[in-house]
DNA sequence: GCGGATCAC
DNA sequence: TATGGTGATCCGC
């Protein structure tokens, strides 16, 4: 690998590339397609079936001297005969299959379409150098086995001791864990079997967001705009810093690092370079409590670059190592001399990100997390499987809870709803609807979610999620918004509170659905008094409803807007308040014009 | 535009 | 006995 390379070579380099990649050089037997059943002996995926069972973590630190050879053998005896391991084996022969059919792509292309091929990498690679910038100081920081080293303030005996965080499915452990071959994601029960005397902790947010904020707010004195990621992660931009002080920028970065652990206790590991994807690979380089730096140097990138395993590229998961791996990209350098056939078996996007990461160029304006707007809120859970009707209907209902829950936080809403099933294989799938009416609360979800259910029913599913998509900002003082306030400052919050309880029950009528009291506490322990009162209310009118000769179908609430009285009905609700609220909001486009007249 | 897949953490 | 939750993006249809 030429590590010279400039964009000024870039045809020579191109042609030597040209030269040594012969179609043939994919050529792979169509003649003898990769086996793919269960039953016709030792398949070829069988190693990789034991790569994939290894999990997402295996190029993490603190892995050096664990014998991985034993520890995969161990993780495939516990597994094997599980739903979950026959799921791993049906996705590793399908991906074996893609793999198989973009090495035969490959074999396809044509000399003439190499040759093309090789103009049009030329001017997306001109085009991507054009916009590298060198004079930024880009830092990211990670604390190491963040939750883990927490919990070790608290329980400083652990500190020499294996122990993870989590429980089912580990979310971390500390290095002493890690020594024995134990890793993030990993099965709580594996990870006993691979050291039996694994202590493992609840997770405990609460510690974990005030221990990041003390080590946010250190941060923020070094740059103001710091991009938080997650709670150990996060990525400044020290270039300003720099400028003022008249010290090294690795020398700032140790130091502050020193202040961290000092006034924290927590270690973390920072990389330094001219962009945020290089410094997030540098911090990873000299784990745990170490830093790295790349010079603000192209050719200090590229060589940087060079020699990094793609699976270590952010953005490169177990799929795309599969495959860059076949076609023999190994580490980034391989990713230019391999670019012409890059080009013709991946997508443009992809070819755009394998570009970048090949020139080691990379996002160098860091914007704080809260001007990037989310776009989705959704909430989910795993269970024991089950197919009766009336147990995933109450998952359904926790879930819907938990999300209005969410949205209340966010003061969120949305417009698209949407529903997640995990069958007892693991295999899962979705549905999603679009809404007339921005949702946000448990009954119009309980409700869509039910109809959405039905019609998967019967089914054995042992995870269901909601998500709302299309988002609507309920913070937003419009003009109108403004307005209704004004309008309804003493009785809006009241009567909203009545309008959606009337329409959770409402929707529980619809959904014919019985919930005792005593069955709410065990569904949904967590959920807010608020909902659980509603559905008690709801029991009781519908108590009330059977045993009296019905005068009228619904209980009237008033409205929100003109505060006259209306029936409950959700349907007849939304449309009289839709009708109330254009109305006013044609009055109110009326007096702005003639104020605007007047003036 | 929807649903499945992939990825990060 | 047994394998998570949240959010984003991309791609094929």
């Amino acid at each position: 690998m030429d590590l010279e390379w400039d964009s000024d070579c870039s045809a020579s380099m191109d042609s030597q590339s040209a030269g040594r990649i012969s179609a043939l050089e994919f050529d792979i037997s169509t003649e003898e397609p990769p086996r793919v059943h269960a039953d016709s002996g030792p398949s070829s995926s069988q190693g990789e079936l034991h790569h994939r069972l290894l999990g997402p973590s295996l190029s993490k630190s603190g892995q050096s001297g664990v014998d991985q050879n034993a520890i995969s053998q161990i993780i495939y005896r516990a597994s094997e005969g599980s739903k979950y391991f026959e799921r791993q084996r049906q996705q590793e022969r399908e991906l074996t299959k893609k793999v198989h059919a973009t090495l035969r792509l490959a074999a396809s292309v044509s000399k003439q379409e190499l040759t093309a091929a090789q103009q049009r990498v030329k001017v997306l690679m001109k085009q991507a150098e054009s916009t590298r910038v060198l004079d930024q100081t880009i830092v990211h920081l990670d604390c190491d086995a963040f939750y883990a080293s927490v919990e070790e303030l608290d329980f400083p005996e652990l500190k020499t001791k294996p122990f993870a965080v989590g429980g089912g499915v580990l979310c971390t452990c500390n290095y002493e864990a890690r020594k024995f071959g134990v890793r993030s994601a990993m099965a709580e029960f594996v990870a006993k079997k691979i050291c039996p005397q694994l202590t493992v902790l609840p997770l405990n947010f609460p510690k974990y967001i005030e221990k990041s904020n003390q080590i946010k707010k250190i941060l923020r004195e070094y740059d103001s705009n710091l991009c938080a990621m997650t709670l150990d992660e996060a990525y400044m931009n020290i270039t300003k810093y720099c400028e003022d002080s008249n010290k090294s920028r690795s020398e700032i970065i140790n130091n502050m690092r020193n202040r961290i652990f000092r006034e924290t206790g927590v270690t973390v590991s920072a990389g330094i370079g001219p962009n945020s994807r290089v410094a997030k690979i540098a911090s990873n380089i000299n784990k745990p409590n170490g830093q790295f730096e790349v010079e603000n140097d192209r050719e200090a990138v590229m060589n940087f670059m060079a020699t990094l395993q793609v699976r270590k590229l952010t953005g490169v998961g177990y799929v795309l190592e599969r495959q860059l791996n076949a076609l023999q990209v190994l580490v980034c350098g391989d990713i230019g001399p391999k670019s012409n056939i890059l080009h013709q078996v991946m997508s443009s996007s992809t070819f755009s990100f394998l570009l970048e990461c090949y020139l080691g160029l990379g996002p160098t304006v860091i914007k704080p997390m809260d001007q990037i707007q989310r776009k989705s809120v959704g909430c989910e859970t795993t269970f024991s499987a089950a197919s009766d009707r009336e147990i995933l209907r109450s998952k359904l209902l926790q879930v819907c809870c938990d999300l209005e829950k969410e949205c209340k936080r966010l003061k969120l809403a949305g417009r698209k709803f949407g529903i997640k099933f995990k069958k007892d294989t693991f295999e899962s799938f979705s549905r999603s609807k679009p809404v007339s009416k921005p949702l946000s609360n448990s009954a119009e979800f309980f409700k869509l979610g039910t109809v959405m259910l039905d019609a998967v029913m019967p089914i054995k599913i042992r995870l269901i999620g909601v998500r709302i998509t299309d988002l609507v900002d309920l913070t937003y003082e419009g003009p109108m918004r403004t307005y209704i306030r004004s309008l309804t400052a003493n009785g809006l919050d009241q009567c909203r509170a009545t309008s959606s309880e009337h329409q959770l029950q409402d929707a529980f009528k619809s959904a014919k659905v019985e919930v005792s009291s005593e069955e709410i506490e065990t569904h949904i322990p967590e959920s807010s008094g608020q909902v659980r009162s509603a559905i008690q209310a709801m029991n009781i009118v519908e108590a009330q409803e059977s045993s009296t000769a019905r005068k009228r179908d619904f209980p009237v609430v008033c409205c929100p807007i003109c505060s006259n009285r209306i029936s409950a009905e959700s349907a007849l609700v939304n449309q009289h308040i839709d009708w109330c609220l254009s109305r006013r909001a044609i009055k109110e486009a009326l007096q702005d014009s003639e104020r605007s007249m007047k003036i």
